[in-house]
RNA sequence: GGCCUCGUGGUGGAAUGGUAGACACAAAGGACUUAAAAUCCUUGCCCAAUUGGGAGUGCCGGUUCGAGUCCGGCCGAGGCUACCA
């Protein structure tokens, strides 16, 4: 009878048709309002993995969404074109970094399109492209202009091996991940990125992102780190020979001050420095520090220096030099107080420094007050501490920090933890950074009519180094002002760089001009952002200090790039191994009744659900599946059970099941529009209709909330409903043909095809996709509800009773029930709680 | 160590403080079929075996007429971050 639902057939049909008509591309238009959805754009890394199908089909559900409840929708994609592994295949592979990312991005954007995307593929990029790069060249002279990008001296992981520096995750238990080698920390110089200068507005403008998740906001925050402290200025009493005379601290806890007994400083910090050029033992333990070895024991060395206290006449403290004192931060220099800070307390106790608790709990007698191995940092009353004595630790602090300013040695001071961004990447796949050093030594930056600094076109590379330094024809160049000699800078950006600002050359893709404002102004922020967490700091702060920076540089005038943000979870899969112990994907699983076995008949060892990876082998290729059920099955399978935010786990059997509900609709399509369908006389249209409205307000709601498993499960009821009505005949074919419509609408989002196949079948005219969103009616469809009747509080019979009941009216029947009569007995009731259409509970004495 | 999230059937997961387990997957039984596939129906903790009754959302306690949901404490899992002074 029906002619089975021909998944290729239709998902091409379907697809050329929405190209043809350019369904998808968008234009700015300011008479209607618009919505820019954007899910993180992929690496060209071969081909499209299931991680990528669940972001573009949760960012696909908005786009088709929003543009069916009638927003102006960009939906753009591009690629994240530079980096690593594309200089490592063309290594393997003997191509050239190019040829090897615009093969791959050829292969992913015909598998993209393939899952049915709502993308508007005019606005394409990618990011290695001249084009694209040319004017982040120009955006970073003008930073540099700003005094926001300038360069100094840091440490890169450099592999001796392979003559080249290395990402940290590169490096595992300090040895370089290809080579093999021991890692040494080398110090370059390097351009760095001001981010810095905005950590109180980047802290501050996260009030301002209401849809972002709290989860994200938080990592953010802790990563800016914002902390209230003051820096002393400790007298040095002995500074023969050094450079300066006193020592500065940060601190957050100023009213300890009384219980400290030393000072550290970092390896890095200046006064280390000095000591070592003489003191050879000194040298020894700073060199012994640096080696990456994880130690996580505190080692000091005692120099010959002493600080002045502050308060206490003639107490003199000694300095250390301390492996666990981060140069980075505050000021390189710590005062310890070992009854108070764990790390000072192991310190102290190493070296047999004094403890002296200067905080004392609250129930604690002074006497007996001690501290032995572990650090008190809790509230409590100043003690041992002369004109603190007594007050409480906040109290304390404010005291502590008028003395030091009214003694000139001491102010307050905020700390962020967040650091300037390293930019420069000693690689030869990524982005020039357009500067030159001319042969006096002066940094001259490229002259803007000379952009883009492109990159030389090489057949191929070699395992180690960066190539650019080999190319002489390319690193030696002139002066534009003075003609003398000079050499491009060879570091390229961190590809981070080109992902902090694509999304706002969506709006103009090919324009000559990095932006154009009314376009901007038109589209930004994205209203929707989707991607994984993995990005939750690096990526989505790198974006926010860029949108801020270019600001501020006169490109554009916004704040905050991402109005909503999404995070969703990962896709995993149960691990296999075989009897060597080897991992196997799960294409060479075979199940069988009692075991399961490779395709040898050896049993498995059936491990953990992990994240699909390569290394463990538990991969689903898209491909595979889009071709054997259809790209439909695949995004509902990937909608439909888990929470998008939470992993979800990949199962063959899952993906039959949705494979299923797929062809079930189809069926049901074919019964309802045959001629067989004969309805009976006892119809009631109201039932199904009231359940096609229900299922329509639950599935926008659901939509709204980023709930897609739920919208799912509501139109798995209405199908469940039809399908009943269907076989009792109980609607007429009118009614039936009217809740399919709403459900090809409401297909629409996360099976575009199938909608549009049902919509065409159907005999209705144009697209499902330029449809308006169904509405369902204000009026009251439902006329029963069924009342819980308790006693105290547990269910013992469920009545069905009209809309609106009263409660005297529920009463009465629930009281003359004969099982409630029987329960309640001849106890006495005490109360009755009525909640309308629902419970109603009786309380008994 | 710090911060965050989460503990509900065999599994993924539903439940504005109001009928716990929607919906799906898996399983078992059945129908159709010579058979299989496909499809459809039924079942799903314990005791009574038809009607009922009881236990039950990691553990302990509290608030409430009523707690998976709120509060306090404990246990467990996962994520991020980490000598940040």
């Amino acid at each position: 009878m029906s002619s089975r639902y021909n998944h290729k057939k239709v998902e091409r049909l379907w697809q050329q048709k929405w190209e043809k008509e350019k369904i998808f591309q968008t234009a700015t238009d300011k008479n209607k309002k618009k919505y820019y959805v954007l899910e993180m754009f992929p690496y060209p890394s071969g081909k499209i993995h299931m991680g990528h199908v669940r972001n573009y089909a949760l960012g696909d559900v908005v786009a088709r969404y929003k543009k069916m409840c009638g927003f102006n929708v960009m939906h753009p994609m591009g690629w994240d074109a530079f980096g690593l592994p594309a200089e490592n295949a063309a290594i393997v592979a003997k191509k050239s970094p190019s040829e090897w990312t615009y093969q791959n991005i050829n292969l992913m954007r015909s598998q993209l399109k393939s899952i049915g995307l709502s993308i508007d593929w005019t606005r394409e990029i990618a990011t290695c492209h001249p084009d694209y790069y040319k004017h982040e060249q120009s955006f970073f002279l003008d930073l540099l202009k700003k005094e926001l990008a300038y360069k100094k001296e840091s440490f890169v992981n450099w592999d001796p091996v392979d003559q080249t520096v290395l990402a940290n995750e590169q490096v595992i238990d300090g040895k370089g991940w290809r080579s093999g080698a021991e890692i040494e920390q080398k110090k370059l110089s390097q351009w760095f990125l001001k981010t810095s200068a905005y950590s109180e507005e980047l802290l501050n403008c996260l009030d301002q992102l209401d849809d972002w998740p709290s989860k994200v906001k938080i990592m953010q925050s802790n990563w800016i780190g914002k902390s209230f402290g003051v820096e002393i200025n400790f007298k040095i009493s002995n500074p023969q020979n050094l450079n300066s005379n006193s020592l500065n601290v940060f601190t957050t806890r100023p009213d300890t001050i009384f219980g400290a007994s030393f000072c550290a400083i970092s390896t890095d910090h200046p006064i280390s420095k000095d000591i070592i050029r003489r003191d050879e033992v000194a040298k020894k333990f700073v060199k012994e520090c640096s080696s990456l070895s994880p130690e996580k024991e505190k080692k000091g060395f005692k120099t010959r220096l002493f600080v002045e206290h502050p308060f206490i006449e003639k107490k003199l403290l000694p300095v250390f030099l301390a492996n666990f004192v981060l140069m980075e931060y505050g000021s390189g220099a710590i005062f310890g107080c070992p009854a108070h800070d764990q790390r000072d307390l192991e310190f102290a106790i190493k070296y047999k420094l004094e403890i002296i608790p200067v905080i004392l709990p609250e129930g604690k007698s002074k006497d007996k007050y001690k501290i032995t191995n572990e650090a008190y940092v809790g509230e409590g009353n100043l003690i041992n501490s002369s004109f603190l004595d007594g007050e409480k630790i906040e109290d304390a602090k404010k005291i502590v920090i008028k003395k030091l300013v009214e003694k000139k040695i001491g102010n307050k001071k905020i700390n962020y933890r967040l650091r300037d961004w390293g930019l420069s990447r000693q690689r030869f796949w990524g982005c020039p950074i357009p500067v030159m050093y001319r042969e006096d030594g002066e940094i001259i930056p490229v002259p803007k009519r000379d952009l883009p600094v492109k990159l030389p076109n090489v057949k191929e590379l070699s395992g180690s180094g960066n190539v650019l330094e080999k190319i002489d024809e390319w690193r030696n160049v002139s002066c534009p002002k003075t003609g003398m000699k000079a050499k491009r800078e060879t570091d390229t950006f961190d590809t981070f760089f080109e992902s902090s600002w694509y999304y706002l050359r969506y709006c103009n893709p090919r324009d000559l001009n990095a932006f154009v404002k009314e376009d901007i102004n038109y589209w930004l922020p994205v209203d929707q952002y989707i991607g994984g967490v993995e990005h939750a700091i690096l990526h989505l702060l790198y974006s926010r200090f860029f949108v801020k920076a270019l600001r501020d540089t006169g490109y554009i005038e916004l704040d905050e790039p991402f109005k909503g943000l999404f995070t969703q979870g990962m896709v995993t899969h149960q691990t296999f191994q075989n009897h060597k112990n080897e991992w196997i994907g799960p294409d060479e699983i075979i199940y069988n009744k009692e075991s399961i076995t490779d395709n040898q008949g050896n049993k498995v060892k059936v491990g953990k659900i992990e994240k699909m990876s390569k290394s463990k082998k538990n991969i689903v290729d898209p491909s595979d599946i889009i071709e054997k059920y259809g790209a439909d099955t695949a995004r509902w399978f990937i909608l439909s059970d888990s929470p998008p935010e939470r992993d979800l786990e990949w199962t063959e059997s899952g993906v039959t099941g949705s494979y299923r509900f797929i062809n079930r609709v189809w069926n049901l399509l074919q019964l309802c529009l045959s001629d067989d369908y004969i309805e009976n006389n006892k119809t009631d249209n109201q039932l199904l209709r009231g359940k096609t409205n229900d299922t329509i307000k639950n599935v926008t709601n659901n939509i709204n909330a980023f709930h897609y498993n739920k919208s799912i499960a509501n139109l798995y009821e209405l199908i469940n409903f039809l399908q009943k009505t269907i076989s009792n005949k109980s609607s007429s074919k009118n009614c039936l043909k009217e809740s399919l419509k709403n459900i090809a609408l409401l297909l629409q989002p996360f099976t575009p095809h199938l909608s549009e196949e049902i919509w065409k079948s159907l005999g209705l005219d144009g697209l499902a996709i330029n449809q308006l969103w169904p509405k369902a009616p204000t009026i009251q469809t439902k006329k029963i509800c069924k009342i819980a009747i308790q006693i105290d509080g547990k269910t013992r019979e469920i009545i069905e009773f009209d809309v609106g009941i009263s409660k005297e009216e529920v009463k009465i029947k629930a009281l003359n029930s004969k099982k409630i009569k029987k329960m309640i007995d001849k106890k006495l009731i005490k109360k009755i709680i009525f909640v309308p259409e629902k419970i109603i509970n009786i309380v008994l004495k």
